[in-house]
DNA sequence: AGAGTTCATTGATCGGGATCAATGACCGAC
DNA sequence: GTCGGTCATTGATCCCGATCAATGAACTCT
């Protein structure tokens, strides 16, 4: 069973219309509308497959359907995933520079792909359209910010509970005063996300639903129960005085 | 000693020329120039003191003069430093949110203070500013995102070597075919940044030390004899197949 | 539906970095 | 200078999560 499936066919100018929907302002000018038409490069991918090797310029990509992983490849097969990216999102892939960074599909994916410095160019102006992408790189940026706190201080009960906490938030259904969640991504992917090992993630997710704060389901289902109990086992910084 | 001491009186004027060199763009009316003028905050904060403690609302601020480090507490004493940021740099200091930020002084240190909202409100009308500030966020996520690295998959000496090639990138000064740095941060700093503790930070030193890859004179300053072999040893992340 | 493959779970052992403890170096104040 | 306190280094031990190994569950394909 597949969730969030991505539909069999679109056209090109209906998933531009979800990105004009998603991002753009309401009043933006007809030729600056046409010409980021123009410039957006549409791209699908599989399950699996990589959207977007890294190239030599950096690229900021609309998911308009699916969801993708950014992941920035290590020596000796070392991966680490940046970050989760869901339909609507918009995400910036930086150039191979001192890392290699792709970006990969969790699912079937659709998306636009534009060339950074033509974006930016273009968007100077527009005011409104460079002030939406500021205000989603700032939100990537706090993400970002609120992954270092994990990486960097948080134990693997934490790491786990954080995950799935901030996952509910993002791509979770209430449901009975909990929280359901359909994850796209598989052990290996939480693993590299968090900076754990497969096997830590499963003892972790094992623990919590031995204390009764999870019930799973198949591979990819996790109803959170107790989500309170949960957000305090997530560590999360305390108003401290 | 000190270094990057800072000028015993700076008035307020002269601040906002510094922030006027480094950030405006060359075109920008006088109107908004006189408004963001008188929109920021100005403060200075001796070495040790927090510049911004967590506030309310999301704030921009720009380091005019000093070094500092963005810290985000956590539950039991645990501190994560997310950055630093040293004169010239524009840093985003988020509201306490489920954790708790603030912008703490290395040094003594003079600064400017803008609330976001009313900032980028403000530089809607100067797509110029908008990018600059763009540009320096996008930046800020990049180094970000090498911290996400750093702290998910590289061992405490990788962690060492890594922090220090970027340091020098940022502050080193080249001497000999190597770079002389300056840290202005505590062993305890390093330690809450790279996700380690003084003592592993400290072993690590001894370790490229004895090496001979760096040269240590004092509890500040560095020599970074052999770049090359240290980059190999930050454990970047490989050009892969 | 059954076979085959990938992925997840569980167990046993190992090791890198944390922790605990003590000494030593640096820096500021007088 | 030297006195005092903070910060850094070094050593001994411990523990969490990694690694190695095997079983079991879930999805795919025909």
């Amino acid at each position: 069973m597949q969730y969030h499936r991505a539909p069999a066919t679109t056209t090109f100018p209906e998933l531009f219309e979800l990105f004009v929907q998603a991002i753009l302002p309401q009043d933006m000018a007809d030729a600056a509308y046409l010409r980021l038409q123009a410039l957006g490069r549409y791209a699908s991918a599989k399950s699996g497959e990589d959207v977007l090797a890294d190239g030599d310029e950096d690229q900021i990509v609309f998911v308009a359907v699916g969801a993708t992983k950014l992941v920035a490849h290590a020596s000796g097969d070392r991966e680490q995933v940046l970050g989760f990216y869901f339909a609507g999102d918009l995400v910036s892939v930086p150039a191979r520079g001192a890392h290699s960074y792709t970006l990969c599909a969790l699912q079937d994916c659709e998306l636009i792909a534009f060339p950074a410095a033509e974006f930016f160019e273009l968007a100077r102006s527009e005011a409104g359209l460079l002030n939406e992408v500021l205000v989603r790189v700032l939100d990537s940026l706090s993400r970002s910010r609120e992954k270092s706190i994990t990486l960097g201080r948080k134990t693997a009960q934490e790491r786990v509970a954080s995950f799935l906490v901030t996952m509910a938030a993002r791509i979770g259904t209430p449901l009975e005063g909990g929280c359901l969640l359909h994850l796209p991504m598989s052990r290996r992917d939480m693993a590299d996300s968090l900076g754990l090992t497969i096997e830590t993630i499963s003892r972790q997710l094992t623990e919590l639903r031995e204390a009764g704060l999870i019930e799973t389901s198949g591979r990819s289902v996790v109803h959170l129960c107790d989500s309170a109990t949960l957000e305090a086992r997530a560590g999360h910084l305390c108003a401290a005085a």
